[in-house]
DNA sequence: TGGGAACCGTACCGTACGGTACTTGAATTT
DNA sequence: AAATTCAAGTACCGTACGGTACGGTTCCCA
């Protein structure tokens, strides 16, 4: 993961702060703690600029949605050839990233407010968090799946399913309970490792 | 002493009824949708009796989790001599409900609820959720594992550990996608087979 | 039959928020 | 140097909600 300062052009820094500043307070605070007059006095803009910029409050969460996802870049692993340990490796590591991404403060902030207003906008920013902030972290998880059936380290037929399969083992009920205010884990490490385990029991070849 | 369809006898008839109604317009219009105001016409009550009832909005919430949770009891099963097929059937029995119980519009709309409050009240909604409305779940599956396990089908150390996979395997990403918006799956007799029959493999002694 | 409790319906109050309009001041352009 | 642009800051408006107060009605019980 890299933190890219923006460099796709879709904010200019001045909105980029503006944007930071509003993530901080809804970490803070949640989506009650997120006002229009609160945000542009703890990010010193006015709150015309904030219209003008993002349209309306739900343009300034869509904002701040992409905004975080377009800061969050997986790093993608060249292909190299697998070992059965590389493969395992590359797994937990994946496993591990997962966990911890969706620990995270932010994370956890986004998904609390796209779900709070799911039953009121028809879904839309659940629909952005799914599609933009899950496709980086899918296709890492794809590409590696598809690589241990290629070396011939894994078996399945569904690629799909192995795939659901093994992000179940990794987050069980985690997600939900931390998005229900619970603690995250003390050793992410761990449920990493027991969660590859069973992922190479049951699809391994070896 | 009066027959009260309220089994737990916590709410009265009356107040069971000015629940129901607020978890209808809570299932349709989310947390929004249920106000003070709207809530007394709906329920054909006054806004006065609401909080001498329930004390203020929060209590009312709360009070809509009892609620809920003292209408759903989950069906136990007497301690029969376990086969290996009579136990792939009843965890895929478990597999299929707890989908269902998640899949449900009130559940959805509760933990909906308690999520976007869980940045405000200190979680005191989710930990309402989690402790009550699991607890029956978790008992039923803990049972039917540990019967596995002294009937010599299932093979584990840890039954916590072993639970949770199972949790994962059925449930995978699921609630959080149907939390955010997405529609529930078309067929949850397939997913609960598949989850069960990978338990299995992991912990099935045949 | 009278009195009290419960409760409905409504009106009311304070507040807080989303959104708009206007003024001031600074920076950039011409 | 004048003009134009941009944004900060503030004041304002309408509305909607949580919570309270009160008059009127029904029902129970003595």
């Amino acid at each position: 993961m890299s933190i890219d300062p923006n460099v796709s052009g879709e904010f200019s820094p001045r909105q980029s702060a503006v944007l930071a500043e509003a993530l901080r307070l809804l970490v803070e605070g949640g989506d009650k703690a997120l006002t229009t007059a609160g945000l542009a006095r703890a990010a010193n803009c006015s709150k015309e600029s904030l219209y003008k910029w993002f349209g309306d409050r739900d343009g300034l969460l869509a904002a701040m949605i992409s905004f975080q996802q377009s800061k969050v870049r997986t790093a993608e692993r060249p292909g190299e050839r697998l070992t059965s340990e590389a493969l395992r490796d590359h797994l937990e590591t994946f496993a591990f990233d997962l966990i911890e991404v969706l620990s995270g403060d932010v994370s956890l902030a986004l998904n609390r407010l796209a779900i709070g207003q799911s039953s009121r906008d028809g879904s839309k920013l659940g629909r952005l968090l799914v599609e933009h902030g899950r496709r980086q972290i899918d296709r890492r998880a794809r590409s590696l799946i598809d690589a241990g059936k290629r070396a011939g380290l894994l078996r399945f037929e569904d690629a799909d399913g192995a795939y659901h399969t093994l992000y179940g083992l990794i987050v069980s009920d985690l997600h939900v309970r931390m998005l229900l205010g619970e603690p995250a884990l003390k050793d992410n490490r761990v449920q990493a490792r027991r969660a590859v385990d069973a992922f190479l029991t049951l699809h391994g070849t070896v």
